[in-house]
RNA sequence: GGAGAGGUGCCGGAGUGGUCGAACGGGCUUGAUUCGAAAUCAAGUGUACGGCUUGCCGUACCGUGGGUUCGAAUCCCACCCUCUCCGCCA
């Protein structure tokens, strides 16, 4: 959420901040709900402030003995005219309040100008794609080949958009989890957590995936109102929700590892075959929760962080700077990490680090006390992936297959492999 | 699933209709004392929104939402959450 007196004061720039993403504020709006919230509000605590003054001195009146009528009589009215205006204040609140949760994050200056993905900026690269000396498999072949995954009994089972692991491709994604979570509080300093897989609308207003995009939830039918996580991002953000933390705990890093679900609404037709886009999907999450000042840094070190994991893997990847119009909607700055696929000869998204600043954290009342002004305020809020675990079993199988089928294992998950150096085909 | 207790400020904890934004204690800040510290003493210490003479004033907030009342932390209703005991259970 933007801040309101922002809003208020610089209504104009924000406008043009946010039509670089393509999103248009509706200004007239915004200016008719504000006056008249305000005029209302200016109203109602004037009727208050007249209605609380006779009220006490009713009870005075009535402490000393005195005949209470003639007072009981003039304040009767503004009762009446006090509910009307608090009706209408009530009203104007709410529409004010849905046109900014629906706003999304200003963005940085230096994020790029665009309008999706084809416009976003590769700022390095490293790594070399291997080049092989036999037609290179993608991941469907080679895991249908040697019985490692299964999107045929998965439809059985749940539908499309499923996978069944098994054997040593199941052992892989659980040894890449492994190590990501070892990696990141051995190396990086990140406190693990383990957080619920279903979570609250409020929750999930907190980190802004509602009220805008229940499409891509998928919500439990039952009694009780939760949501499964698209990310683990919703609950461990969270963790610092309606909170006055104190300066000496930031930075907080966490890390966890969570399965994902997204309805992926508005994506038929993409990434269809094999484990690329699913409806459920294993992820290592990194959040910073960070005092403002630190924020720039911060996001420079959790996608370092992310990129650490792909350089000891020796996995190829380029990290590139999100357009305006790709940028999610909490996010004021994203940097994306491709890992490269030699099954499709592309670097596709295997993290996606952004810079919410204040944007969760005033939705989430997330704040700490600053220690020059002794008030509270709000914290910044960072994540990323640090990485997504299916996509870096693809990434894994694709990148390390030989020309019989097999799959070398990098040489940082044999350990969590049993020490074996090479997998089999079954 | 059954029975009970409870949700008040940074924390603990009073407060059962009026002068309660809220006693008291702890913490924290500042000052006094000290060579310095501890101890002690004194003062201060919530959040949000709004008004204007920028320092004050006003309004709201005691789990959430309704209701009763001239007036609600306090009474009534619904809901949410936490805890304890019993049962069941990975």
């Amino acid at each position: 959420m933007l801040d309101p007196k922002q809003l208020r004061s610089e209504i104009d720039a924000v406008k043009a901040n946010l039509a670089r993403r393509g999103f248009e504020l509706d200004v007239a709006q915004f200016n008719d709900l504000e006056s008249t919230r305000k005029r209302l509000r200016v109203e109602v605590d004037g009727l208050r402030q007249a209605r609380n003054e006779r009220s006490k001195s009713i009870g005075q009146a009535k402490a000393k003995g005195q005949d209470i009528a003639p007072l009981l009589a003039e304040v009767g009215q503004l009762g009446d005219q006090l509910a009307k205006g608090e009706q209408a204040l009530k009203q104007v609140e709410a529409a004010l309040e849905h046109l900014v949760a629906g706003i999304p994050n200003l963005l940085h200056p230096e994020v790029p100008d665009g309008r999706d993905e084809t416009n976003n900026v590769e700022l390095r690269r490293w790594g070399t794609p291997r080049e092989f000396d036999f037609e290179v498999l993608d991941h469907i072949a080679l895991g249908e080949a040697g019985g490692g995954i299964d999107f045929d009994v998965a439809a059985q089972i749940a539908g499309s958009r499923f996978a069944v692991l098994r054997g040593n491709i199941a052992r892989l994604q659980r040894a890449l989890i492994q190590f990501m979570l070892d990696v990141h509080t051995g190396e990086h300093g990140y406190t693990e957590v383990y957080v619920p897989y279903l979570v609250s609308d409020r929750a999930l207003f907190g980190t802004g995936q509602l009220p805008k995009f229940a499409d891509d939830l998928f919500a439990i039918d039952g009694d009780v109102d939760l949501r499964l996580i698209p990310t683990a991002e919703v609950p461990v953000t969270n963790l610092v929700r309606d909170q006055i933390l104190d300066a000496e705990v930031l930075p907080l890093k966490f890390v966890a590892h969570t399965p994902c679900f997204r309805s992926e609404a508005g994506s038929y037709g993409k990434d269809t075959r094999g484990m690329i886009r699913q409806h459920q999907f294993e992820k290592v999450e990194l959040v910073h929760v960070v005092a403002p000042a630190m924020a720039a840094a911060a996001l420079e070190e959790l996608t370092a962080n992310a990129e650490a994991i792909l350089r000891q893997l020796e996995l190829p990847y380029r990290v590139v700077a999100l357009c305006a119009g790709d940028i999610g909607f909490g996010a004021c700055r994203t940097y994306d990490l491709e890992v490269w696929l030699p099954g499709q000869q592309k670097y596709r998204e295997i993290s996606s680090c952004s810079n919410c600043a204040d944007f969760q954290a005033r939705r989430m009342l997330a704040r700490y006390r600053d220690r020059d002004t002794g008030k509270p305020a709000l914290v910044h809020t960072l994540n990323g992936s640090g990485v997504a675990a299916g996509r870096a079993l693809i990434a894994v199988m694709e990148n390390y297959q030989q020309a019989d089928g097999t799959i070398k294992v990098p040489a940082v998950l044999q350990p969590y492999m049993g020490g074996r150096t090479t997998l089999e085909v079954e």
